[in-house]
DNA sequence: CGACACCTTGAAGAGGTTCAAGAAATGTGG
DNA sequence: CCACATTTCTTGAACCTCTTCAAGGTGTCG
């Protein structure tokens, strides 16, 4: 089930290099809690909001994982993204006043929720929420050109190997293994987010573990050369003997 | 060359219903004049900005047609959008302060420069504007889901049949034809946009016109039968008879 | 322990790419 | 304004990557 609310600050929160602007003082540091109006359990595979729903808020992962998605009317669906603990979601929501696509918790979570009227009312006194919360919608933007690079352009092995590095990326910005990593989600949904079918990725998969670039059991990853890895992605020319 | 620049007002642009958001009262819209620096004149083929630059300024498009793109590192290219009359180009940049991607322009255009410090400034004190900056951004983020929707899942027909839908619907809006339309882009451009290649999509334009879809000739199309496209983007099953 | 979801692997097939050549438009300079 | 160079577009044929279909294996959870 979802619910169980509590009330707690960023400002002492691990996470608040993360979510929040940085260089504020105390004060506006205090205002910004108030931001936080609760925070939310969400179980694994359950929806934190699905398209359709009333936006109100704009939600930041305290813990858990979770993907987006959205389903065209026929029942094709495509990841538009995963997310991780500090991230922000529910942007898409904004410019309808309804969200466009489902979040699904991947395992069980928790987010702050942020309702949306109140972070515009506090970024128009402070500056730096205002120049923050612009930054983060421009950083989706960006984010999805290189999705859209990704897709449009890169074999599956690029992507793949694109995928796994800034997954390793974002897990070592957050303390994690630069070389370990344990996948939360189905090759299922890679494939979905990739623009690959799940068979495609599984080969993939052992093609990289019989290259000896990763090591794969089931959804723990090694990466073992990522420099391999990342040569895969900026050169397309050297897997063409 | 670029420069040429006129001052200008918002509050009586043929576009303002475009660009600005809706319900101000009139002192509220002469402030939000002021948000246009400049106006800057644009040759056909030449850059309004290219990655790497520092980000000083949103740009509205007010006559004219552009494309924006990334390249990686190895030259690999991915047309990321076109836009036309009253579209806000420029968002990438705001999380590093430069941009990443180029705007190019496809036939000689001119654009509003609206420096973002500015529109910071104003939309602390203008409730309107400062969501309508959210909204454009939203917006902005909505549109790329639907793009990876259609890398990620659909084939070439889906994809230009969405395509050709799109741009129609947009210059609608726009006060032309519903039916017919002069494509700004070359099918290279087409093709990185929706990741084909350019040979890919000539035939698959000689196809649409085979089966009486479309007109073409060059870049003239004249779309005859919109709910085939419609269907054609809708419901993949039934062209595999 | 059994049911179910998830993953792997093989073989055949389709869709899109690549390479190549020629045609049609566009632009340039005399 | 025409001739020529260049860019853009079309079409064909061979090829390749990824998908589809199928079957069996592995892991997990009640």
């Amino acid at each position: 089930m979802i619910s169980q609310s509590i009330k707690v600050a960023c400002s002492n929160c691990n996470l608040r290099e993360l979510c929040m602007p940085l260089g504020l003082n105390s004060a506006e540091m205090q205002r910004i809690d108030e931001v936080v109006s609760q925070r939310k359990k969400i179980s694994k595979g359950d929806r934190l909001f699905r398209s359709g729903d009333k936006f109100n808020a704009l939600f930041a992962i305290r813990t858990g994982f979770f993907k987006t998605c959205i389903s065209s009317e026929d029942g094709r669906d495509q990841v538009t993204g995963f997310q991780m603990a500090g991230e922000i979601m529910g942007l898409d929501g904004i410019v309808s006043d309804h969200h466009t696509c489902d979040a699904i918790a991947l395992e069980d979570a928790e987010v702050c929720v942020m309702p949306f009227e109140h972070i515009e009312e506090l970024s128009r006194e402070i500056n730096a929420l205002q120049h923050h919360v612009h930054k983060i919608m421009s950083r989706e933007i960006v984010r999805e050109h290189g999705v859209m690079l990704l897709l449009g352009s890169m074999r599956a092995e690029e992507r793949l190997a694109a995928f796994l590095l800034n997954l390793v990326q974002r897990l070592h910005a957050r303390g994690f293994s630069q070389s370990e990593l344990v996948l939360r989600m189905t090759r299922e949904e890679i494939g979905s987010y990739l623009g690959l079918k799940l068979e495609t990725v599984s080969r993939t998969f052992s093609k990289f573990a019989e290259d000896g670039l990763v090591e794969v059991k089931q959804r723990h990853v090694r990466i073992l050369n990522p420099d391999a890895l990342k040569t895969l992605v900026n050169n397309p020319s050297c897997q063409t003997p």
